[in-house]
DNA sequence: TAGCATATTGCAACCGATTGCATACTTTTA
DNA sequence: TAAAAGTATGCAATCGGTTGCAATATGCTA
């Protein structure tokens, strides 16, 4: 049957007695192609319904037009935008993306560094697990100078570009702005500080406490993973303290809100108990009641930016290299969750 | 450097002195190679850290390896976690994906499977924008059997598999569970109904209507896109009519959620004055108040379904040419936002 | 109209792996 | 011991585009 037969540049050049060079110039517009010649090879191109094969030209041309995305996990809020940021540049430079999720598992990251290596992935976007014991694994894409841009959850590498927040500065405004509005006792739900994003929260909650004079307890730290559940759980501690905190800087809006529809179940009042500032401005914070407080980034944004400086230095466009770290914008926004007081 | 050099097959068999066919066959394990020359090239390979080239590979063999996702968009919870299902058993059988998001827009997704085309995907699986005019952008697909797999939201084309839930069904017990519950005016807020997902919930709704010898009007049904904000004016809607429902049916939970919001600050009771259920069992289900009865399906496992039908095909296991659609379990879970009766 | 610049086009060698068929080597059988 | 059968390996074409360099064609000037 005609139709399941591929056209290629071959069938082109018999059909119109030129070569198969002539046919390839011509298709990709090179100069060296006059224009009658040109229009005919595009016109029977058009009409035989020739697609080109990216492997023959990948194959000679030793790159692959494919970025590869490694996220530990595809379902939250945050990364669907970002993969969705990303998403819209690639695609609408010509670029493929490959995509693989870690899990918050070590080992798969490594397997899916291994993959995207193996693929050939003309540059990689990467955000890490939380507690990745080596770098190794990347070790295979510096050597080869395939760029690699790390974000949101990033470390730095040798020749590596960032993309992320001031983690420490928006805790800074958000512990700030608890103790502002009299809080004292603030407790910090944070998960494992083992990569910088938790790293860098807690050293702006501490830097905040240090500034306002209050005393830094460790006691006051409570370490979750930040699923909702895991807010519960966060919940179940804080009722347990002997002296109920008076504020809540919880580095997760998810986990924020599953620690407060908990604690609201116990008759806990929020703000005028505990007040609460969560991070990321997950569309949950103005469904919860009251509405969190929270920092705003905009996963989409970070995304955009992310593909955009990877692909910009894979054409030539702009040196990668000589970039270390891009900072993102980032803001506190102020709901009911934490308003003590009538004016803020 | 040698470190930038790739390895080949040539350069393995160079080294061996033996010829670059031997040490194919000996890297995939072909049953003529004896074992111990098997081992020397295992050994060599490994080695010298050689990476086989999947260009030259699907050059060849005329295969990618590749499944492309097209899905309107990425950023909702329910998309994202689709996706996580299809890449957990893509990366387990060794497959790539690129997945590109058509936005909303038919345009896009006409683009997105052009490109797919070109990339040369095994296979495709789709959810479709809302309103696509024409499936001929598909046409492609089905002329050169590559399979082509829907889900969600889907459409009946000749030799396609469809995956979703019995959305008939869901409405219909959804909103039998509101007549139960004493409702009898019962909106439902649903998007454009162009496509299967909405046309089916807005048939099992009139269905249950009928069922309880309640009238269809046509003034209960409210569209909208399915956004927070949406919910928002669909809640504006709701205000302006002279006679307020006593029931919402919603085919979103977002868009439900944001339609509770709004109401509750018009001081409209929920559920004594509008009952309300959603559909899809979001997480923010569990945390607008009070929590909202809904409809659960699961994403993950429709993803992890669809992927597997479509590699088993691509392997030869199981041939999906046969089947026509495979309808996966939904369940009403009902919560305090429907309950205007002590016992259900 | 010879002479030279410029515009077009073609030749042929790649890119790296796969595989049908032929060949060489071993072992078994008559 | 020669022929048959089985085992292991190699040859060479193939997949479809790309591109440096050579070759030819065309246009222009003196």
């Amino acid at each position: 049957m005609k139709n399941s037969k591929e056209i290629t540049i071959y069938d082109l050049a018999t059909k119109l007695e030129i070569s198969p060079a002539t046919v390839s110039r011509g298709l990709k517009d090179h100069p060296a192609i006059s224009k009658k010649t040109k229009k005919k090879i595009m016109d029977l191109a058009a009409e035989m319904g020739y697609r080109s094969n990216n492997f023959a030209r990948n194959l000679r041309e030793q790159r692959t037009n494919t970025i590869g995305v490694i996220v530990p996990r595809l379902n939250s809020y945050f990364m669907s935008t970002v993969i969705s940021g990303i998403e819209n540049i690639a695609n609408k430079e010509g670029y493929n993306l490959i995509i693989s999720q870690s899990a918050e598992n070590s080992k798969k990251e490594n397997a899916n560094a291994l993959t995207m290596f193996n693929s050939r992935v003309d540059g990689l976007l990467v955000s890490l697990v939380d507690i990745t014991a080596s770098y190794d694994h990347f070790n295979a894409f510096l050597k080869r100078k395939i760029p690699l841009i790390f974000f949101d959850r990033v470390v730095d590498l040798k020749g590596c570009t960032s993309i992320l927040i001031d983690n420490a500065k928006a805790a800074y405004e958000a512990t700030t702005h608890l103790i502002n509005q009299g809080c004292r006792r603030i407790v910090h739900i944070t998960a494992t500080p083992k990569t910088n994003v938790y790293i860098d929260r807690l050293q702006g909650y501490k830097q905040a406490l240090a500034d306002n004079s209050i005393p830094f307890k460790k006691e006051n730290i409570i370490i979750s993973n930040f699923s909702q559940e895991a807010g519960t759980s966060a919940a179940e501690v804080i009722k347990q303290m002997k002296h109920l905190p008076d504020g809540a800087f919880v580095a997760n809006d998810n986990c924020a809100v599953g620690c407060m529809v908990t604690l609201k179940k116990a008759g806990i009042r929020i703000p005028d108990d505990i007040a609460f500032v969560g991070f990321n401005n997950d569309p949950v914070a103005t469904v919860v009641e009251p509405n969190l407080t929270t920092i705003d980034y905009r996963g989409l944004e970070m995304g955009e930016v992310a593909a955009r400086n990877l692909i910009n230095h894979l054409n030539g466009t702009y040196d990668i290299n000589s970039t270390n770290t891009i900072i993102l914008r980032s803001e506190l926004i102020i709901r009911a969750s934490s308003l003590k007081l009538v004016n803020p």
